[in-house]
DNA sequence: CGTATTCTTGACTTATATCAATGTCGGTGG
DNA sequence: CCACCGACATTGATATAAGTCAAGAATACG
């Protein structure tokens, strides 16, 4: 087994484990590598695996009314995908798309249930786990609620830089490839506003990058924008 | 103690744990009776007790950045109120108001958190009952980005009746007083597009009631309303 | 009976979606 | 190596849903 229970140690999910615990886990998971583009399940199959990620980014997306799909989160590395809990008959209610190469560690949903019945500790890591991205879900509701769309994407991307930036000499990187038309799945607009908004700031060079790129060159000019009232339209 | 150990048997949370599991839980929890108007807790305040809604129903509210509160879900008996995992140190993130006088059973959160680490049945409950938290939170997050607010309205009438619907002779009652501004609050709009929306639904005897009344007469034009394209505006 | 809350309604403004092209990059194959 | 194609991105013009501003009416409540 390629995959050491070292590498779960550090995980939240398994926190509260023990060794041997850790290791019995390991033991039972096999690695699944996707490329960019592949999914790891599709919305409305039948729940059987669990998923964790041990590398890359994936997105979870549901076809909405008529717009195109919504993106309802970005997960990276070290997170569970799928339901969590007690899977009977269950279908997924979203479809898992990988962003950059990643590998997962998969586990039969079977056995995944056996170890939530056998590690009292593993229930509490998971609800951790679930508990935050209900918090971050909550999150962007009120974004929608109250927030307008540059502002969410905003919000966003300063969200992106938090999980998943990589400092390089000037700017912040986000380190997966991200289109325009995903930065508007996940905020709520369209391809169309989404793009003029950061071409416009991109004049301002407060964000930066090319296709699928995205690079922060000014942070605080972000929170300004996330924060205070939108700034003035045409600075051409 | 008037909590009986038998009021918590039909309850999800503690569904997977042993008779006498849930007699010590009921004997540890004490009652809080709240009338309308009063809440349980507010945003930021310590989280230093756990709550369970016995009786009543509790809106819980953020502020939001300018416009009034966002509601992001009422609660209905048998739910929990506030974080329910280990929640050291933490805060509470939104208000939670009693809409309808309300008995809650109350846990010192140290007493809680030792039933979590005691029972290992009981952070699986939760688990159930925060993943489906999360699930419908994500189902508003994409009626946000998807409907306008007509739908919005719509799949919120439907969710209050399929909550919390009492039936009467020809119509069906959502079951506790709610005003225009909670539900505008609940689908990310105004008072007043709320109202306007509402009123003239009312005139078309799709729904009905007063002040904090909310009456559904005709359940399949409202489903129409929620799936199909809007309809035509002013039928005065 | 007055005061506060809740709700309705109209006129106006604006953010943002929609419609419609056009441009640019990056790879694939001729 | 060039040409072409598909994916990704930009940009302008226009339409419209829904927010804001401003009154006012109806109902509950003390």
């Amino acid at each position: 087994m390629t995959f050491a229970d070292q590498n779960l140690r550090r995980l939240p999910i398994f926190a509260a484990l023990s060794d041997t615990e850790r290791r019995d886990i390991a033991s039972a998971a096999s690695l699944r590598c996707l490329a960019r583009g592949e999914s790891a399940f599709s919305e409305g199959a039948q729940v059987d695996e669990f998923f964790l990620i041990v590398s890359g980014h994936v997105k979870l997306s549901r076809a909405g009314a008529h717009r195109d799909a919504v993106i309802l989160q970005i997960e990276h590395p070290g997170e569970p995908l799928g339901p969590t809990g007690d899977a009977q008959g269950r279908r997924q209610t979203t479809t898992a798309t990988v962003l950059r190469d990643c590998t997962l560690a998969v586990w039969p949903m079977a056995s995944w249930s056996r170890f939530l019945l056998d590690m009292p500790g593993l229930a509490m890591g998971l609800l951790q786990v679930i508990e935050r991205r209900l918090a971050v879900t909550q999150d962007r509701l009120i974004e929608m609620a109250c927030l307008d769309v540059p502002r969410r994407i905003a919000h966003l991307i300063l969200r992106l830089i938090d999980q998943a930036g990589r400092h390089e000499e000037d700017s912040i990187r986000v380190d997966f490839p991200i289109t325009r038309q995903d930065i508007a799945a996940l905020t709520g607009t369209t391809l169309h506003s989404a793009s003029r908004i950061l071409t416009h700031w991109e004049r301002q060079r407060i964000i930066g990058g090319g296709r699928r790129e995205l690079l922060v060159r000014n942070v605080p000019a972000l929170v300004d924008l996330a924060t205070a009232r939108a700034a003035a339209p045409e600075t051409s």
